[in-house]
Order: structure tokens, then sequence, then C-alpha cells
DNA sequence: CGGAATCCCTTCTGATACTG
DNA sequence: CAGTATCAGAAGGGATTCCG
């Protein structure tokens, strides 16, 4: 298991936050720009994979499957198309039989692991809240 | 506009990643407990959203609608009741008429707001990158 | 092994119309 | 104003089959 370049690039970037009044505080047309870019990337399947790929360094398409549990093939490599058509990974395909191809994350890709990485450590710890808050909302509803 | 609690929660949340190995380096029953949570909140309009509330603080559904750029008004309803079931924002209704109801961020809500802002941050800065990417690899399939 | 292609069902989403 | 209800098209996503 490789060591991530987690720290580093989530602080220096919580640390510009600071800097500016919202984290969309420009202007109106980059603003339309970028919801269209967090739609693309704000995927299940796109976090996973991502999360997986910064875990383990490369992995072989088959690898990649069976660690991304639920993931069905046609929407592992669906996604992966996505992510190499954005700059998030590349895909390197061995000239041997049986075939083999690798996936890796560019510098693109691990970065936008790093700026995920907030919101899966608030998942984490927000877990519980957010299902006793359901269990709630469900009851007084019910 | 209200001053957010953007850096401190970020920064903090970023310091806890160097004590641990990956974002999800824990027991694999709540592996997939977060996995499902994630493919929940990562939610296009659910970011937007929650982006929108950070910086208005209180908000009108009609207002709301406003500000979220280019959602119908049944996606709209539909994601802030989702997001109320989760305990992300509060719902106020006032018994006047013509009615009027507002929405603000529970404090879970702002902590994934938060959560988030790395990701905002990251799409603003690779906004290009990731468009070069594209035309790169649409011309070289073509 | 690593896909591409097809079939088929479900979910998402926008438009429109209507209501307390 | 703040929704609900309904419809129809688009996209998501699984299962299966086939190929280099």
């Amino acid at each position: 298991m490789s060591n991530l370049p987690f720290s580093d690039p989530v602080i220096s970037r919580a640390r510009r936050i600071a800097e500016r009044t919202s984290p969309s505080d420009c202007d109106p047309k980059v603003e339309a720009l970028v919801n269209e870019l967090i739609g693309r990337v704000a995927d299940k399947w796109t976090m996973i994979i991502l999360e997986v790929l910064a875990e383990n360094g490369e992995l072989r398409f088959t690898q990649l499957g069976r660690q991304v549990a639920g993931i069905s093939q046609k929407m592992l490599t669906q996604t992966l198309r996505q992510m190499e058509r954005d700059g998030m990974v590349t895909r390197t395909v061995h000239a041997v039989v049986p075939p083999r191809v690798d996936y890796r994350l560019t510098d693109l890709g691990a970065s936008l692991g790093a700026a995920f990485c907030g919101v899966w450590i608030w998942a984490q710890d927000n877990l519980a809240g957010v299902e006793a808050s359901r269990v709630a909302f469900d009851t007084k509803v019910g």
C-alpha cells in the first residue's frame, strides 16, 4: 500500500479557503463550468475508484473490479473511460496474452482524491448522525 | 452573506488524515455503509444546494431555486427533502399567507459543506486541465 | 483477460398542470 | 408561495453473450 500525498495537498487547499469568501466566489461564467465539472466528478463510482486506486497505486481491470464492491463490469469500463478522458487515470495496455491493462491515477486524479478525502472522513465520522436523523424523520412522518 | 466556518473544520479534518493510512482504512462493515452514504451525498444538486445555503445562511424555497441555476422545481423539492431527512437542513414553515418556508443548514450540513469545499476548489483550479485532457482524448480517438 | 455489444428494466429529470 | 401529481423522454445500470 503506497503512502499517499493526502495530508499536504488537503491542508494547503484548506489554507487557501481562508482567502476566499466562499468556494465559488468568482466570475459567473466560471461558476457554471465548475458546476458542470462537479456534476461529472461527484459520482459514486468515480469517487470509489479514485479511492481504491489511491490506496493501491496500480491495478489491473479485474483487480479493480474486485476492490470496488458491487460495481458491474459495464459501469467499471464506463467510469474508467470517463476518468481517462478527464485525465484522472492512465490506461496502460501490455501486448501480452492474456491481455493485461493497468490503471493508475495521474497527478490530477491524485489531487482530486486528496480533495475528496475530507468527504470520506466526514462520511465515516457522521454515519451514525445521519442514520439517527433518518430514523427520526421517518418516524415523525411515518 | 454569513461568515462561514470553512477554514477551521476543513483544516482540522485534513490534519487528521495524517493519522490514517487511507480514508476508509477501517472495518469492512463500516466501509460498505460509508460507500452508501457517499453515494447519496455525492450528488450534484446536494453539493450545489449545500454551497448556496452555506453562502447565504437562510433562504426561502424560491430564492433557493433562483440561486441554484438550472435546477427544476421538482429536483429542488426532492433534494431538499432528502437533505432534511439526512439532517443536513432545517425546514421552517411560517404560518402566513402567502406561505413562507425557510431553509437553513444544520451543523451537520455545514460540516459536509466544509468537507466538500476542497472539491470545489479543486474543480476551480483544474477546470482548464480537465478540459485540455478531454480535447486531447477526443482528438486521439476522433 | 479486458473489454464491446445487446437487451431490458429502473431511475432520473424536465415540463406541464393543479392546489392549499 | 411552496409545493404535489402526472407524464414522457433520457440516462443509469445489471445480465448476458461474444470477440481479439
